[in-house]
DNA sequence: TCCATTTTGGACCGATCAGTGCAATACCCC
DNA sequence: GGGGTATTGCACTGATCGGTCCAAAATGGA
């Protein structure tokens, strides 16, 4: 009936999430967007309705792939204090190794505040992260490994909280020692 | 001998701060830094070399301002558990009442990666605060309210961090009672 | 008063921004 | 293999960006 996409549509949206994670939301212009995504300005807007729109299917993207992985690990088999561990040292791993930063921080400080339709993607990212976490600490007082006295939501507000601020140290210029001196601390909160 | 100026360039700095402080870098116009310190744009490049350079200015005179602020809390009088306790809850103000953020942590997102001039303000910056911190935690330590085996350096990466993540926290969707949860069991680790 | 010197306002610069218009293209269905 | 249609490349828009230029204005010293 008509000419065909020479693209697929999720690759467009993964290599645009990319593109956005390594410059934030107003350092990619959409000419780099085109080179990231290989296609042309006219299929980039046929495709999707502007810049913030693509914007918001690439975070979207990214809560989905990233907070999955961490659910996966929340849910595993490990005891809970090594769930934890394990998240936070993937946290000093990325911002020492790759020097990735995480998306999600970025468009917090950059677009949360005056976006309405970020916000609400990266309120219930948190959500849903914080609630995994609290999860897991609940079934680790079933395993013995928590005491039953704590309070398992704020722990799990506390992670998340102790992530961010492994992430901002980082690009602050704490270093390796200092960030695994954060999550050691950290744990002994347990 | 020549024209006076019509402005003070101390309060020129300020001016541009509060801009850059509410705005962000990028965010921040030229014109709009016009406006912010009532300056025509002669009057800004004749002062400062470059918008880049007037962020450097602003960047310092906030971080004197603020990490002066906290370091005359962790000299003061209060116990060191209280000291902790309120800088932590004067991020949670300042994130849940004005909702002003922090330069800081907006510049070590957006510049510190890319900045050699802004990277190495906010790194002696990072370092004034932590060593203040941990100078509390051991003079703690000799009045007996912090048990003498825990390591001061890391309990003070560790508050600084805290204190990053109730921001990022906070601009991602936490809730007061979320941040004070963080900071409780924050404090929980002494 | 007039000169040397600096600041000031505002026009102006080339570059780049997000987004649009349109003609050429390439495909599927008949 | 032609006709209908969605996609594509690319030129183009008006706006705005950081920064420059220059003539007019304003001052203190002579």
């Amino acid at each position: 009936m008509a000419r065909p996409r020479k693209f697929d549509e999720e690759w467009a949206v993964g290599a645009a999430m990319r593109a956005f994670w390594a410059e934030g939301y107003e350092a990619t212009s959409t000419q780099d967007l085109c080179e990231a995504t290989g296609l042309g300005r006219s299929s980039i807007y046929n495709t999707f309705k502007s810049k913030r729109d693509l914007f918001g299917q690439a975070l979207r993207r990214y809560v989905e792939e990233m907070t999955g992985r961490q659910v996966e690990i929340l849910e595993g088999p490990l005891p809970v204090r090594e769930k934890i561990r394990t998240i936070l040292v993937q946290v000093v791993d990325d911002e020492c190794g790759e020097r990735r930063g995480c998306l999600v921080v970025n468009a917090s400080l950059e677009l949360g505040h005056r976006d309405q339709d970020v916000a609400a993607t990266l309120k219930s990212d948190y959500d849903r992260q914080v609630e995994a976490i609290r999860a897991a600490i609940e079934s680790g007082k079933l395993d013995g490994d928590i005491p039953p006295d704590r309070d398992a939501l704020a722990l799990a507000h506390f992670v998340h909280a102790t992530a961010g601020g492994l992430r901002i140290a980082a690009r602050g210029g704490a270093d390796r020692p200092a960030l695994e001196a954060v999550v050691t601390t950290a744990l002994s909160a347990f």
